[in-house]
DNA sequence: GTTAACTGTGCAAGATCGTGCAACAACAGG
DNA sequence: CCTGTTGTTGCACGATCTTGCACAGTTAAC
């Protein structure tokens, strides 16, 4: 028995079943647990499966990569990309952060406004070279699996050659103590370059980010020239006058 | 017994089998275990079948909604990707040019191989995250209109400071006398740019593109170590001595 | 808190791999 | 017919990989 036959039964175990039991498999195909054991921790090291005590199970839907929630946007997100289209310039050159917000700006951008799009994400660069007659650059660099971003050093390396005047931001979490946060260390990095060569940082503050706190700073709230709420945000935190006083900082 | 037959045998077992084991079938034609081994890794070479410890398995067909969606028979492009599929060492790094072929082959890419994936095409780069578990590296720079590619002098300083085991090439003319040509000046200047930081350089050569020339030169055959043809295709060009000897080299 | 099951690691035996080498056959040119 | 070349084959050998076992630490269950 290949060793690859061996693992090709166990994804296969994984789907139909849902789940491996290793002792029952060894028993089964005649080698020793030993071996099944190693082949799945080495599934699971690739992400093929997720290792549980006595077995594994097939990795959970809520865990695939953000990319399969492409598309999605919440009626909020729409909303706050529309009212953000509006602070884009005629002529300027803008930076458009990763997320689903930021996408849904891509797809709206005016034509013929001689735009200069520059964004560390690709889907985010593709859905503006289709929608729009902007120049896009894209900021190179390794793409996190979870959010589909270019980051690490390539991407600060080229992002400290570049210019605009307006960066739209992308975060996870809005908050008057806690400042911008995200979920991802790396992506803070990179917003923070970003936002460092940019003349103005422009906050996108969907409904369900307003309040939240992520692990990963990105910046303080004083950093930034604007925050955009949903018109529709009822959230007592978007009507106080710390909502105010951001909204027209 | 003829090597080719042996071949033969090879991969008509590899087909109703799905598996060889070098020792059984050595055991069975009544040659050394070595000729197995060297048919299985030319085989290999060749992209044909993938080589296991202990034997060799089929290469990996396409992801079963794609076959489903477009029906068995796959076109050109598909069969060639397919193809190049097979070349694709597990552990190595590897160039995806842009193009529908190395998009098909970023969405082919087999699971568990750790690879590292460079690409200056937003497209392949999200098909490559999104099929498959390797690591992604985008090139940026400014994308062309046309072809949705990355070029620009930011691409050519980002490609400088990369390295990579093998660059798939896709072109749009594949010609004996004109050599490799694409549409675009740009890039045309990426592309070889890309092959510099490579050690091996092997071009995509769908149906469409043999005999065919384009506006502007890319690198001349002798710089490609080889040329993926597709299986199927009947062109003069391809079963002429011009294509055999690219085929191997 | 005790017990049994499970896990990771180190290790040694065996299998398999790639490479270099020599023997041999097939072939082209003289 | 002879000879040099090329390509194939099997073997030897050191390197690498896989596998099962032992053992100690950890986890789940009672």
């Amino acid at each position: 028995m290949l060793g690859v036959q061996r693992k090709d039964h166990l994804l296969d175990l994984l789907a139909r079943e849902g789940r491996v039991v290793a002792k029952e498999v060894a028993a089964a195909l005649g080698v020793s647990e030993d071996s099944i054991r190693r082949d799945l921790r080495e599934l699971a090291d690739s992400g093929l499966c997720i290792r549980v005590y006595g077995g594994a199970v097939p990795v959970p839907a809520a865990d695939a990569p953000e990319v399969s929630r492409r598309g999605i946007a919440t009626d909020s997100k729409e909303r706050v990309a529309r009212a953000a289209i509006g602070l884009v310039r005629p002529g300027s050159t803008i930076v458009l952060d990763a997320g689903t917000t930021t996408l849904a700006m891509a797809r709206m951008l005016p034509h013929g406004a001689d735009l200069t799009v520059i964004t560390p994400s690709p889907a985010v660069a593709l859905a503006a070279l289709e929608g729009s007659q902007a120049r896009v650059f894209l900021v190179g660099g390794e793409l996190s699996r979870h959010s589909a971003v270019a980051g690490g050093g390539l991407a600060l390396e080229a992002i400290a050659h570049l210019a605009a005047d307006v960066f739209f931001l992308g975060v996870t979490g809005i908050d008057p103590g806690q400042g911008l946060t995200t979920g991802e260390l790396d992506d803070a990095v990179t917003k923070r370059a970003l936002a460092a060569r940019s003349a103005e940082t422009i906050v996108l503050a969907s409904a369900e980010k307003v309040g939240a706190v992520s692990r990963f700073p990105v910046l303080d709230l004083a950093a930034v020239h604007g925050v955009v709420f949903d018109p529709e945000d009822a959230s007592p935190l978007v009507g106080s006058e710390w909502g105010r006083s951001l909204r027209l900082a």
